[in-house]
DNA sequence: TCAATACGGCACGTGCCGTGCCGCTAGGGT
DNA sequence: ACCCTAGCGGCACGGCACGTGCCGTATTGA
């Protein structure tokens, strides 16, 4: 086998993420040190500092790597029924125990680090957005949301409550909040707007 | 005066504070240590320490203390055009350099720390949304916003794109962003839905 | 067989942590 | 006018994690 010195060098690299998750979940990424990473992966720094040049891009590398399957979108026809499944999939994994404290605890590092932050958003951020939009868009060619609609604002509106409850007051965020977003935003604030079909 | 006591205690404290945000300016967050604070505010760590007993919340009361003003609404009887004027006001101070990046520090530490986060909330963020909340139900009761809509709701669904453009995208809040979310908020993302009034 | 590469282990200097201790000074009590 | 005391600045300490050298080793591919 020709990949042995690759295979080898690759299986370092789960046991550092490995590793570097179980540190974040015991002591929380705040006191997570790269000594104690390596410790925990039976692996010298120099292994850890070839591979990262920082702590918040190891980190980063650690939560996207539980990227077990992509959030696509279903398209049933139904684009409210199809976000609010698909939102409800991301949400019971980006903001519930384990991984909640962990993509927070990224996403607070992206906000002292500007490079986490931009490999955060080019790897996982723009793919979900892209995706999103997709749907939104073939919705809007069927007429499921108005024509004149920017579906870029669209997807903000959709995703920024989410993560100001996640991210600001820390409330819980529920099914039944996923439901009540996405109906408020269909209908709009506006008195007398036509009212968006409720779950059946 | 019997207060010479208290009033060098405050001048102490004050100036902790200032020196944090010029730390803060000059090397970021990430890199202020309560030694650079204490030696630029002339002070021993002592000092420090004994008035708070983290970085974070020492970092909460120094940014704070930036509250220049409160942002209160204005009552003109359009209730978008006094959103616009609010949500202008505090993007403006809160996204913009040289407040934008700690206020995002802040929130980032919030990430690590729940002192810092539940601290920010209650002598924050909860006032501002009490406040918007009170204009918003002003609007109701004056036939502005749709009887059966949820304010809470409506308060995230406003504040949220913004805060997902200054946290995750980290795109600029534009004045034309802000007012393109009041629109599309209002309309609602169905067709048909009664256009809500442009600026005059 | 041999050179090369990546590795684990160890040690180092540095910076900051949080906490003692010491001597000083400015205010307040009497 | 006296001292008393709380709060202070300065200093030093042990501890920890940083990031980087160095060394001996094991596995790999020539």
């Amino acid at each position: 086998m020709t990949d042995s010195r690759a295979s080898r060098h690759d299986s370092r690299t789960e046991a550092i993420m490995k590793a570097a998750l179980d540190v974040a979940l015991e002591v929380g990424y705040a006191r997570l040190s790269i000594e104690a990473v390596a410790t925990r992966a039976g692996v010298g720094k120099h292994t850890v500092y070839r591979r990262w040049c920082s702590r918040g891009l190891l980190f980063l590398d650690a939560v996207l790597s539980l990227n077990t399957e992509g959030l696509s979108h279903p398209d049933t026809g139904d684009v409210v029924a199809d976000l609010r499944e698909t939102m409800t999939k991301a949400v019971k994994l980006l903001a519930h125990p384990p991984w909640g404290p962990l993509y927070r605890a990224l996403i607070g590092e992206a906000q002292h680090d500007p490079e986490v932050a931009a490999a955060l958003n080019r790897r996982f951020i723009e793919p979900q957005t892209a995706d999103t939009l997709a749907r939104l868009k073939a919705a809007k060619e069927q007429g499921e949301i108005a024509p004149d609609f920017d579906l870029d604002l669209a997807f903000d509106i959709l995703s920024g409550p989410l993560y100001y409850r996640l991210l600001i007051t820390q409330q819980p965020v529920t099914d039944d909040y996923i439901d009540s977003v996405l109906r408020a935003v269909f209908a709009g604030m506006s008195p007398r707007s036509r009212p968006v079909r409720r779950r059946s």
